[in-house]
DNA sequence: TTGAAAGCGATACCAG
DNA sequence: CTGGTATCGCTTTCAA
């Protein structure tokens, strides 16, 4: 406690004292701990200046800073949920991106429905230069949210109709893939746990779904398309409906959808992957833990979140970054819940 | 792309904006937005200095704000990994009890053996009045860390010895309250899977553990505990290591090493809970999606980052709080993992 | 009840 | 090559 007090007295040296000890002009001692290059210094006095600020552990205060150059080099990330694998990988991209390019990174995380605040808060009180934002609300909500955003943005994991910036994943590739696999396995009645009605990401993993069943000549049925939305009991209950159909394979939109059906089919009876094989996208520590283990499709999601600072931190540069396309998924991971079709 | 440019063109209002526009010093309409209850302002001018506010969207900046105060209302939250239901949970109550009292939550994600950097970030450039801190290190890489801190911290989830300050589950109620299901069930041959060798918490459980044995006249067996870490592939190599003494029933300290665990038993043919019931600490959604559902034991971590912001703010008042004893664990949850011992 | 003015700690322009 | 000095936007005595 006593350590805690000492540490809130003893004030931090300032410019100003760096300078006095130095013998030199505050702003002398600015140009050279700012490493501003095009003035010159004389090499003496330099090295007495870092030498001087060493010693006094002097810390430029980032709050003044800040008001005179009106630039935080901070970036904000709101995102409405931090236990879900998906934003959980997009932040470690986005702070490793954002460290080597000479930024920090600052989470805040928000309810989903209650990122207006967050915006708001972050953008227009001077805290960071641009956000980048992953949210679950739907475009009408979100345009208004970002509406009061006064800093430059990138949103991450959806488009939004006239927001320029966006890093997205290629789901429907995705979707397609994993189709392909249980095509290769022999099924031809694949089931599909559809995410939200009305989400991107749902609408473009059921686009690469059909996709995977036209290239391989199977008629789309409807009543094997369920929507399960992204929770574990949407899952179960989507399974439920699904199963008087008898599909043989199922492709869940996400891991907790694939993880809900799965618990839905072992109270059913029905063996995994002898009586119908699951495959879910999205890869995740998670997906070793089930039973049995998920085969999944692997999904960039630390690079969307790398690529999405970078792509802020160029427009925050001046530059105007061309839009990216989808990123591609990674590769495929047979693991144990998907199997040759059963006859 | 237009309309992100003028966001930037378009200068916010000063507070020097609301004061001309409203016809006042902008001492006064400090005061007033600031709701400064010490001074009285006619009421006539009050209301028009609002209004003025509102018509221009005022936003104080906070780097001036924080500059001239020396206060952000900043809390800064240090986390070493963000997929941990653990501490997505903590910083969920953090976040929430922050705003209540006034202040923001400003998260900071780090790779374990990063934290000295992010402490001394923040705490020394004066981003943040005061430090929420959830570490992995040992004591002594800890210890070195905090010592830069140039803001009061509480610790979270674990203890420091001369860290006056810190918020802790109580582990060994929680372990105790899992065995005394067990052996509620008629189990005698319990094993512990447990947590990494020095840690703070992984020797807590271990007592718990004791403590349950010794309450139900077993025997502490050496030959059934084995360290698990806290990985799923611990967690499975523990497991095999245990199979030999033949439990019927096995304590897992976290739920990822019990889900590690669970597929070891699977592969090996073990039925769960026929053959061996299986039961962890800690709960959330993915205990649901194990197969079988695992049991555990409620941990109120929201709680606990609660108590610790709530703390924090109380120490940055001045007010020096009374260490506060762990929190004991809530609920033990019997799901699908555990049943009779097998005859 | 309101105004004037002095900073907080840094940067950046302009001299010298 | 180095020094003055005017801000950045706000809070906070001190006067009036």
């Amino acid at each position: 406690m006593a350590r805690q007090d000492q540490q809130r007295l003893a004030s931090p040296a300032t410019l100003a004292d760096v300078a006095r000890v130095a013998g030199v002009d505050m702003s002398t001692a600015s140009r050279v701990l700012r490493g501003d290059s095009a003035q010159r210094v004389r090499e003496e006095t330099r090295d007495r200046i870092i030498k001087v600020a060493e010693e006094l552990a002097y810390r430029p205060n980032s709050l003044a800073r800040g008001l005179r150059t009106a630039r935080t080099y901070t970036l904000g990330m709101v995102v409405p949920q931090l236990d879900n694998p998906v934003f959980a990988a997009a932040i470690r991209g986005a702070e490793l991106a954002a460290t080597a390019l000479g930024y920090s990174l600052l989470i805040s995380h928000r309810e989903p429905g209650a990122t207006a605040t967050t915006i708001a808060k972050l953008s227009q009180t001077n805290r960071v230069d641009g956000l980048l934002v992953a949210s679950l609300d739907d475009d009408a909500v979100l345009r208004t949210d970002l509406a009061a955003a006064q800093v430059p943005f990138v949103l991450m994991n959806r488009v939004l109709p006239g927001a320029p910036l966006s890093v997205v994943l290629d789901s429907r590739a995705a979707a397609r893939k994993a189709v392909d696999h249980l095509v290769g396995l022999g099924h031809r009645r694949i089931a599909h746990l559809a995410g939200r009605d009305q989400g991107f990401n749902a609408a473009q993993r059921l686009e690469g779904y059909r996709d995977g069943l036209a290239a391989a000549g199977i008629g789309f049925d409807e009543a094997l398309v369920a929507i399960a939305g992204y929770t574990a009991e949407g899952g179960a209950e989507a399974m439920r409906q699904l199963m008087p159909q008898k599909p043989t394979a199922v492709l869940a939109a996400t891991l907790v959808s694939a993880a809900g059906a799965m618990s839905e089919l072992h109270a059913a009876g029905w063996r995994i992957p002898q009586d119908i094989s699951v495959a879910g996208l999205h890869d995740a520590p998670v997906a070793r833990l089930l039973y049995p283990s998920l085969t999944t499709v692997m999904m960039p999601t630390e690079e969307m979140g790398r690529l999405a600072a970078t792509l802020l931190v160029r427009r925050l540069a001046g530059e105007h970054p061309v839009p990216v396309p989808p990123l591609p998924p990674g590769a495929l991971i047979a693991r144990a819940s998907t199997g040759p079709v059963p006859r």
